[in-house]
DNA sequence: GTCTATAACGAGATAGAC
DNA sequence: GTCTATCTCGTTATAGAC
């Protein structure tokens, strides 16, 4: 009894991974807007409303799709996080962003799913934010680290923007000052800038060894979060 | 007779104008991807066969909204700084970056269209190079002020950068170090990472007050590119 | 209980004849 | 420029196999 359970729950993980893998193909060669449940289900010998077995609606399967893209790319930073080894916070932090930039570029339509232009008609349900959130406190606690050990060099935070550096720092970096709180956020979204504009071609015509431009400018984002050069 | 091509040529532009406007109502509501001259037509009241007339395909409708909204930053961009009077390179800077910002907010879904995801199927002719880079220019030009009447503040490029550099260099900023040249090819794709983050949503729940935030981080990226702090 | 298949809905796109 | 016949889509109701 519990083996036939387990033979169906195989089968309906089976299932559901071929379902998102077959969406996945199609992510790439139409986008997100027409990610078509038929489709997938056509792609794969099913009928369409056999689906709904495993995918409530379209947007849970895009739903599932978007939870899966920032878990890899969640996944990639902790893991080079984790294989970095006993070297500086500031190598930590290269080595963590030029992961994440293999996998975006590896991936560029899953890529564009999670940080390129939201999907029309869909809006985000709130169990993407725990995953959303993986590579920033990856980041994060690179920085924690050297706070902890050798302390950021960080220039002190303007009136103007004190309180929000204050709420900030509550909200994700409780253990770091209000000053590294707001760099990092703005880190966070540079380095997605730089990867976007790699990933969607922007950077063509334009910038020609992009490893080594890569590499340059997220060591400056690690400056810019007060990571010392020699630790 | 050129009174009749002058009438013909007023009302082909106003026919222009409206489908461009049609279409970038569709745009908002429907995404770029699914953009469709028959829809397009239907709306003005007019048959899908005649918007051929005016556009010969989906693509060149694309391309002509693309060019649009690149020339509509760019030129948000070189007003905003002519009007910036006599002040700072880096206060320059900064007028121009929240300028860029106030019309990517204030167009979400233009901003998307060339500064989010491609579009599926659609690869952007040459054409859009030029008002592409408008944006960037103007920012260069900034640093290319600074730099002739103060220098710039900037370290010495790397030696595994160096090649690019000075590729960089030639072919965007002939008149400025190398080193300027990567540190605002980086500084523009960190803009844009900003801007992305706040439009896109991905600051929802993370960054409040907004304004104040990204003016500090545009003004760390007038920094990057080695504008002092005062001249 | 779990799954798949048939059929249908209302909406929209598309192709071609006229 | 118009009309129609035929596609697509997401989604649901229902019936039956395992």
């Amino acid at each position: 009894m519990s083996a036939v359970r387990g033979a169906r729950e195989r089968a309906r993980t089976e299932i559901t991974a071929a379902i998102k893998d077959e969406a996945r193909r199609q992510l790439a060669d139409q986008g997100a807007a027409k990610l078509s449940l038929r489709a997938v289900a056509r792609e794969l010998g099913m009928v369409s409303s056999a689906l709904y077995r495993y995918f409530p609606s379209r947007d849970d399967l895009l739903t599932a799709l978007i939870v899966d893209a920032y878990d890899a790319i969640g996944d990639t930073a902790e893991t080079a996080l984790a294989g970095a080894g006993a070297v500086s916070a500031r190598t930590r932090w290269v080595t963590v962003c030029m992961a994440v930039r293999g996998w975006a570029l590896a991936r560029p339509h899953e890529y564009a799913l999670i940080y390129g232009s939201p999907v029309p008609g869909y809006t985000a349900p709130s169990a993407t934010i725990g995953p959303a959130s993986r590579v920033a406190l990856a980041l994060i606690s690179i920085a924690g680290d050297a706070y902890r050990s050798d302390g950021l060099a960080l220039p002190p935070v303007a009136p103007a923007l004190r309180p929000e550096a204050e709420r900030l720092a509550a909200d994700i970096t409780p253990d770091l000052p209000p000053a590294a709180a707001v760099a990092l956020a703005a880190a966070w979204a540079q380095l997605f800038g730089l990867l976007s504009f790699e990933v969607f071609g922007q950077f063509n015509r334009v910038v020609t060894d992009r490893d080594a431009f890569f590499e340059r400018a997220v060591e400056n984002l690690a400056e810019s979060v007060g990571l010392l050069r020699r630790e």
